[in-house]
DNA sequence: TCAATCCGTATC
DNA sequence: ATACGGATTGAC
C-alpha cells in the first residue's frame, strides 16, 4: 500500500489541529488501514492517533518519522465520520482531537476480539400510522424509496413518538440504507429501543466500556443498520446513511458539556448535509432552531391539522396565582390556586392520577418589567439585566452597561422588579391538602418512568415526568414564574416545551385530562400552551431573536476565562468584518475564581464560519505561545445569559 | 574561532 | 512535553 500515513494525533492544542504524516514500516503495511488506531512519536512522546488515509507522498519538507505501532487494525474511524468530526470542530471553533474523543469510544480489546460481525440487513416491512399528519405517509414512502426528505415534525399530544420513529427507521432500512436516531436521555432511549423492531445497536452515555464498545462495533462493522442513542450517538458510524433523526431537540441534554460543546441537532444536520441523508426533527414543541430549518426551507414542516389537534389536545386553563386562595382553606394548605386544587381533587375522585410539575430550585435572580413581566433587556445589546448586591442599579450581564435608563423592549415600561425565585412547593404540603391520596415524586435523583392508573399525586420536576398508564386525569403546572423569568434567552421557549411535555401526558381530548397552568393567560408562552400551538410560538420566538441579534438567527460565541487571557484572545483574533464584541464582564467561575466573559456576535450564519475560524486561529496562536490561562470558546452556547 | 548555553519555535 | 535550530556568550 501507499507508504505515507496521514495521522490525526490525539493532541488538543489549537495550533496542532491538523494531520501529520508518518511512514508506514513494512511490517505494519497490512494493518495500517484507514480508520485504525495508531501510536506515534510526536514531539518526542508517544501519543495516540487515528490513521486518516494512506498516500503516496507528503507535503512535509522534513523527514518523516515511522509509525510506532498500530494499536488494532479495526477501522473505528470511518472516512464519513472523520469528515463530520472535522466539520463539527470547525463549526464550534474546536479541535478535531476533542471531537474524535466524543465520536469514537475507547477501545476494549477483549470485546473487539469477541464481537460478532454478521451482516443483518432485513427487508423491513414499513406499514405506518402517519396518517394524521399531512405529508407524513409520503415522507415515509420517500424514505422507503431511497429518497432523503427533511422534515420538522410537530407531534400530536399523547403521540406514540417512538412508534413513529420506528416506522421511519423501518422505511429507511427497507431502502437499503441505515438510520441514526438520537434522544435526550436513558428513559427515552428505553422506549425507543422497545419500539424499534429492526436490528439495532444502542449507544448510551451510561454504558460501561465493554458494552459501549460492543454496541459501537455492531454499527461500525455493518452488523446492524440502525443506531439508537443519546447525543454521542450522532457520530455513530453508519454506511450508507439514509436517515438521521432527533427527538425533542430543545432538551438541554442534547448539548455536549465537553469541548467543543457541539449540539446533537447541529451534528445530525451537518451529517445529513454531508452524507445526503434524510433528516427528521421530531418534538411535541418546536425550538427556534427547528423553526429556522422550516423558514430557510431546509426542511418541510409536518404537523396535524388544527382540527385534529383540537380533538387530541387536553383542555388547558390558566389561573392567577392567589386570587381565590384565601376563600378556599384547603387550597391554601397546599398553597395552590383554587382552580388547581379543585381540578386535582376532581381527577383524584374520578380515580385518575394527577401530575404536578414543579420547577427545580436554584434559579438565579433575574429582573423583569413591572408592567408586562417581560425579562428586562439591555438597551444597547439586548442582553439580560441582573441585580448585583454591589450595585444599586441593574446592569447588563453581557456588556456590563448599567441600566439607569431602562425601557422595556416590549411595552416601554420604565420600572424593574426583581423576580427572585423562591422554593418550590413540596410533596408533603400536597399530601396534607389531599389526605388519603398517595404522593409520589420523580426528580433528579430518582426518576420514575411510569406510574399506574390508580389515583395518586405525582410530583415531578421538568424532564422527569413519568407517563401514567391511561394518562393523567389532571396536570398542574406550578410556579411557572420560575421558568419564565429565568435570565436565559430561551426561557419562554423552554417553559413552553416543558409545559407541553407535561400536558401531553394528560388523557387526550377536550373530555380527557384537565391541564391547569398557574400563570397569566395573556403571556405569549401561556397562550401557545392554551391553543396548543408551538409552531406559531416558534415563529414569533425566531422573529424576536432576529430582531435582537440572537442565535440561531445570528451566531454568537462566548469566550470565558481569566481576564487577561480573554483580552489576549480578543486582541489576537482577526474577527470578520461587522463582528460585534460585547463585554467582557466579570462572571463567577465554578471554582470561585474571578473570570470574565466576552461575547462576540456576527449578524448572519454565513459569517459564523469565519468567526469560528478566527477564534480557533487566535486560540492557536495562544497555545503555540503557551500563553497563561485557558479561554473556553463556546459557539452558540445553549445557555446564553 | 569554536563550543557551551539559552531561547524560541515546531512538533511529520 | 521534547527536540532542534539559531542566536548569544564566553574562552582560547
Amino acid at each position: 500500500m501507499a507508504p505515507v500515513a496521514r495521522i490525526a494525533v490525539d493532541v488538543s492544542l489549537a495550533h496542532l489541529d491538523r494531520p501529520f504524516d508518518y511512514l508506514v514500516p513494512a511490517e505494519l503495511d497490512g494493518v495500517a488501514v484507514p480508520g485504525c488506531r495508531v501510536r506515534v512519536r510526536f514531539a518526542g512522546r508517544l501519543v495516540d492517533g487515528f490513521l486518516l488515509e494512506r498516500g503516496e507522498g507528503s507535503a512535509h519538507a522534513g523527514t518523516l518519522a515511522y509509525l510506532e505501532k498500530v494499536v488494532s487494525a479495526e477501522p473505528v474511524l470511518r472516512p464519513e465520520v472523520a469528515r463530520l468530526a472535522r466539520a463539527v470542530a470547525d463549526r464550534y471553533a474546536g479541535c478535531l482531537a476533542d471531537v474524535l474523543r466524543l465520536a469514537v469510544p475507547p477501545r476494549h480489546a477483549r470485546t473487539e476480539a469477541a464481537a460478532a460481525s454478521t451482516v443483518e440487513r432485513p427487508d423491513e416491512a414499513w406499514a405506518n400510522e402517519w396518517d394524521p399528519y399531512p405529508g407524513g405517509p409520503e415522507l415515509i414512502s420517500a424514505l422507503a424509496n431511497g429518497e432523503s426528505p427533511r422534515a420538522v415534525v410537530t407531534v400530536l399530544p399523547g403521540e406514540d413518538w417512538p412508534a413513529r420513529l420506528a416506522e421511519a427507521v423501518a422505511a429507511t432500512v427497507h431502502s437499503g440504507r441505515g438510520a441514526v436516531v438520537v434522544v435526550p436521555d436513558a428513559r427515552d432511549l428505553d422506549r425507543l429501543d422497545a419500539a424499534v423492531a429492526t436490528p439495532h445497536a444502542v449507544l448510551a452515555a451510561a454504558q460501561g466500556p465493554a458494552q459501549r464498545y460492543r454496541q459501537f462495533l455492531l454499527a461500525s462493522r455493518g452488523a446492524v443498520p440502525v443506531v439508537l442513542g443519546t447525543r454521542a450517538a450522532a457520530f455513530a458510524p453508519m454506511a450508507p446513511l439514509g436517515l438521521v433523526a432527533i427527538w425533542d431537540d430543545g432538551d438541554d441534554l442534547h448539548a455536549e458539556p465537553r469541548a467543543p460543546y457541539p449540539h446533537a441537532l447541529q451534528v445530525l444536520l451537518m451529517r445529513a448535509q454531508l452524507e445526503s441523508a434524510g433528516a427528521l426533527v421530531l418534538a411535541t414543541s418546536r425550538s427556534a432552531e427547528a423553526q429556522l430549518l422550516v423558514e430557510t426551507r431546509w426542511a418541510v414542516p409536518i404537523a396535524a391539522d388544527r382540527s385534529v389537534v383540537r380533538v387530541r389536545a387536553p383542555q388547558v386553563a390558566p389561573t392567577g396565582d392567589d386570587l381565590d386562595r384565601a376563600r378556599d382553606p384547603a387550597a391554601a394548605v397546599a398553597r395552590l390556586p383554587s382552580l388547581a386544587w379543585r381540578t386535582a381533587r376532581d381527577a383524584l375522585a374520578s380515580g385518575a392520577p394527577v401530575l404536578v410539575q414543579v420547577p427545580r430550585r436554584g434559579y438565579l435572580p433575574a429582573v423583569s418589567c413591572v408592567e408586562c413581566h417581560a425579562p428586562a433587556r439591555c438597551g444597547r445589546c439586548a442582553g439580560p439585566l441582573e441585580l448585583r448586591s454591589s450595585h444599586a442599579v441593574a446592569a447588563c450581564r453581557w456588556c456590563g452597561r448599567p441600566a439607569a435608563d431602562f425601557a422595556c423592549h416590549r411595552c416601554g415600561g420604565r420600572r424593574l422588579r426583581a423576580a427572585v425565585i423562591g422554593a418550590g412547593r413540596t410533596a408533603e404540603e400536597l399530601g396534607r391538602a389531599f389526605p388519603g391520596s398517595p404522593v409520589r415524586t420523580s426528580g433528579r435523583d430518582a426518576v420514575l418512568s411510569t406510574v399506574g392508573p390508580e389515583p395518586a399525586l405525582v410530583v415531578a420536576t421538568p424532564g422527569a415526568e413519568p407517563r401514567a398508564e391511561g394518562g393523567y386525569g389532571a396536570v398542574l403546572l406550578l410556579d411557572t414564574w420560575a421558568l419564565l423569568t429565568r435570565a436565559d434567552l430561551r426561557a419562554g421557549e423552554e417553559a413552553l416545551r416543558r409545559w407541553l411535555t407535561a400536558a401531553t401526558l394528560a388523557r387526550p381530548g377536550p373530555d380527557g385530562g384537565r391541564v391547569v397552568v398557574v400563570a397569566d393567560g395573556g403571556l405569549v408562552a401561556v397562550q401557545a400552551l392554551l391553543r396548543w400551538d408551538p409552531a406559531t410560538f416558534a415563529a414569533r420566538e425566531l422573529g424576536e431573536r432576529r430582531e435582537l441579534g440572537f442565535p440561531p438567527a445570528a451566531r454568537m460565541a462566548s469566550l470565558t476565562g481569566p481576564a487577561d487571557a480573554v483580552a489576549d484572545l480578543l486582541t489576537l483574533a482577526a474577527l470578520p468584518e461587522g463582528a460585534e464584541v460585547l463585554g467582557p464582564v466579570p462572571v463567577a467561575a465554578s471554582d470561585g475564581a474571578a473570570e470574565e466573559r466576552a461575547l462576540v456576535r456576527v449578524a448572519s450564519r454565513h459569517e459564523g464560519a469565519a468567526l469560528a475560524a478566527a477564534l480557533h486561529a487566535a486560540a492557536g496562536v495562544r497555545s503555540a505561545r503557551k500563553a497563561e490561562g485557558a479561554v473556553r470558546i463556546q459557539v452558540d452556547p445553549r445557555e446564553l445569559w
